[in-house]
DNA sequence: ACGGGTGGCTTTTTT
DNA sequence: AGCCACCCGT
């Protein structure tokens, strides 16, 4: 058999993964070290040199967009369709197993998911149902809570019962929220790998099926997985133990939502056998943005050690922007951006990369001045946007009549004069009765509970969606799409609204019967279902594109957690500064420091080429100026591999980046009096704690502070004594 | 039932 | 500053 292609592309630690011997691995690969080709050519080896069937191997990604990448690869190399190949993203994957056993897993077979937003109504409504007072209660957390205990695979029948009154009350909530989906038939994203991790624990039969079926489990971004994936692949690997992991525990950003880096921490002992490979040749960046990165993730502790290195020549040098503000910073990266594109660069070769959304705004600005096209990542994606949820909803109502969410959120839109009041006779009513908000309209217009004017409006509702679904039929996807607009009256509603948003929609709603057109189901194997729910299965479980129309080469603009896996020639990191980046909320928790760390250092070894970072003195935040510290990770890089650039405007001095080993940051100001973000100091009354942040000047200066007893609080270091410790 | 004024909040994001 | 949710007036 000849594996001459897919072995000779790879280096000797590539070579070392692909070809490694059954048994649990764990790649280490660092960024830009071909992460993704091992993935695919270790696929590949296993099938042709390994002799093990495609349906024999199950791969794991995070996002359908990974997936996808993967997929394609795969045929690429191997000239083969992967059609047979379970490969997919833990919900994606998760899902269809649970279609498969649906019974199994105590579901109906007309399960529906739910995303955050409808999550987030559902939760309100319990709330409400319990009396609870939402501003003692914010549905937001409460929300955060329930998902936060699921993906610890904790079930409300296992948290904690104290006499304290706030667990009870948690409880109370997630209790009657599980309860409601349980009834309703509602999933939602945690749920649909806490179900199938429980159904292979309890179910020896459907465990066993799977566990046979996969010779082979291989997962991306292992640094990413959650308690409830880890326990899943744990699971299906029980048996055979032919895990192989790849990852790299310098590149977890998802800590905050719940992704455990131990996972990949203690994968040795975690799993017995097991090896470590280790890629550290990066193809990726040159010599000087390399070693500056791995500078800066140097400073980090616990991790599991590993340092990139290149073949590539030094290159330029790192430059470094202090801008006056945060107006002044936007024009200097956009005037870089057009001598870069006048030299005959591509503008998609362009990223400007920033911590927080809200900085886009002031690029967008620079970039509309200057007539340069930009894509800005992030926001809502298509299948997200209130009008086609309102159409799905349609679609989903006249496919399962049972759909709560759908008919809370549609019944009266557009408006048809059913108001509150009449909605809560009926909420009532299928509360009491405990059957769907279908049944029970239809009953309470039977039982004739209502005004003649509510009745029927309810009525021609009802009606309504007869008549669709009627007309519907047997139709196909784009048809069905097609009708539900037109006889909805979702178009026209927003066809008579001239504002420019509703135009958008009424494109966005055009769009979704082309959406509707092109949609191709994916294999099935399992599958009995029809096209129209998988449709809605799959606008639950993959969003789609953020922006509906996409420049052919324009400048890219995202968050530094959209970057990941990315690339570009020119990378502007934007915003170093104490407080935006590091974040001052992750200042305020353990650990997440060096959360922050990692993506600093994510975000640097984007750059190919040229990378640029940027900081201003003074930054507009939430409608008032800030005095602004340099980024603590500026002080981090070696200055042999940077090179300062001054605004004209520029009013303190320059922070000034040190040699290694030399103490951080000097302190420049007397303002501040030695203060900074992460200092420890005392305080005659509030006792210890950690500086977080600094404002103003002078007498001016305030310092906030979070004190280990006292919490957070301002203090005014001209008028409280602070002992710096 | 709907629209306008007011008050609170404001990291990162996938599924 | 801007966005969203809520309240109150019509």
């Amino acid at each position: 058999m000849d594996v001459s292609h897919i072995i000779d592309p790879l280096n000797d630690a590539q070579r070392m993964a692909v070809t490694a011997q059954a048994a649990p691995a764990l790649v280490l690969a660092g960024a830009g070290s071909g992460k993704t080709r091992v993935l695919t050519h270790r696929i590949g080896w296993l099938v042709v040199a390994g002799g093990c069937s495609p349906q024999e191997v199950l791969a794991v990604t995070f996002t359908n967009k990974a997936a996808r990448e993967m997929r394609g690869r795969i045929e690429e190399l191997l000239q083969l369709p992967t059609s047979g190949m379970w490969i997919g993203t833990f919900h994606g994957l998760c899902h269809r197993l649970l279609r498969m056993h649906f019974e199994d897993a105590g579901l109906p077979q007309t399960f529906e998911i739910i995303d955050s937003d409808d999550q987030y109504r559902l939760v309100r409504r319990i709330l409400n149902e319990l009396d609870l007072d939402e501003a003692y209660w914010p549905p937001r957390q409460m929300q955060w809570m329930i998902n936060q205990h699921k993906e610890e695979a904790r079930r409300a029948s296992q948290l904690p019962t104290g006499e304290d009154y706030q667990q009870q009350t948690l409880y109370r909530v997630y209790a009657s929220y599980e309860e409601t989906c349980q009834r309703l038939g509602l999933v939602d994203f945690a749920e649909i790998l806490l179900r199938t991790l429980e159904l292979f624990r309890n179910n020896q039969p459907v465990r066993e099926l799977w566990q046979k079926r996969f010779k082979h489990v291989l997962v991306d971004e292992f640094q990413d997985t959650n308690t409830i994936q880890y326990q899943w692949l744990r699971i299906l690997t029980a048996d055979n133990k032919f895990l192989f992991a790849v990852g790299d525990d310098d590149q977890s950003i998802y800590g905050w939502r719940g992704a455990k880096v131990e996972n990949l921490l203690t994968f040795e002992t975690d799993f017995e056998g097991a090896q470590i490979i280790r890629l550290e040749q990066n193809y990726r960046s040159s010599g000087h943005i390399l070693a500056a990165a791995n500078a800066v993730i140097e400073k980090n502790d616990g991790r599991m050690g590993k340092e990139l290195w290149t073949e590539a020549a030094d290159g330029n040098l790192i430059r470094l922007y202090g801008a006056s503000n945060e107006i002044d910073e936007a024009q200097y990266v956009v005037s870089t951006i057009e001598s870069w594109v006048q030299e005959g660069h591509r503008r998609d070769s362009v990223a400007i990369l920033y911590r927080s959304n809200a900085q886009s705004r002031a690029f967008e600005e620079q970039l509309l001045n200057a007539g340069m096209p930009y894509r800005v990542y992030g926001g809502l994606r298509f299948f997200e946007r209130a009008e086609i949820k309102d159409a799905l909803a349609y679609m989903r109502l006249i496919s399962n009549r049972e759909s709560d969410p759908s008919f809370e959120r549609i019944v009266n839109l557009p408006p048809r004069g059913i108001g509150a009041k009449t909605l809560e006779q009926v909420r009532d009513h299928s509360r009491a009765k405990q059957i769907s908000m279908w049944q029970a309209a239809t009953e309470v217009i039977a039982e004739e509970q209502l005004s003649a004017r509510a009745a029927s409006a309810l009525g021609r509702f009802i009606e309504l969606i007869e008549e669709i679904a009627g007309a519907t039929d047997d139709q196909s996807l784009e048809s069905i799409a097609d009708k539900v607009l037109q006889m909805s009256g979702l178009l026209d509603h927003y066809k008579k609204d001239k504002s420019e948003k509703a135009q958008g929609r009424v494109e966005n709603l055009e769009e979704l019967v082309t959406a509707a057109n092109n949609f191709v189901p994916g294999e099935t194997e399992d599958g009995d279902l029809d096209p129209l729910s998988l449709f809605l299965a799959n606008a639950a479980l993959e969003a789609g594109e953020g922006q509906a129309a996409e420049w052919e080469d324009c400048v890219q603009l995202m968050s530094l957690h959209s970057a990941k896996g990315l690339e570009f020639p020119l990378v502007f990191l934007c915003g170093l500064e104490e407080g935006l980046f590091p974040h001052q909320r992750s200042l305020e928790e353990a650990g997440r420091l060096e959360e922050e760390r990692r993506l600093c250092y994510v975000g640097m070894t984007r750059a190919m080429e040229q990378l640029y970072l940027c900081y201003a003195e003074i930054r507009r935040l939430y409608g008032k100026d800030n005095y602004t510290q340099a980024s603590r990770f500026l002080s981090e890089i070696p200055m042999d591999y940077i090179e300062e650039i001054r605004s004209s405007s520029i009013s303190r001095p320059l922070h000034r980046p040190v040699r290694p080993g030399a103490q951080s940051m000097t302190n420049n100001s007397s303002a501040s009096n030695g203060l900074q973000p992460g200092t420890q100091v005392n305080h005659t009354k509030f006792g210890e704690g950690m500086v977080v942040m600094i404002e103003g000047q002078g007498d001016n200066t305030r310092v906030q502070i979070n004190f280990s007893d006292a919490g957070l609080k301002w203090i005014l270091p001209a008028y409280a004594k602070l002992d710096i410790l």
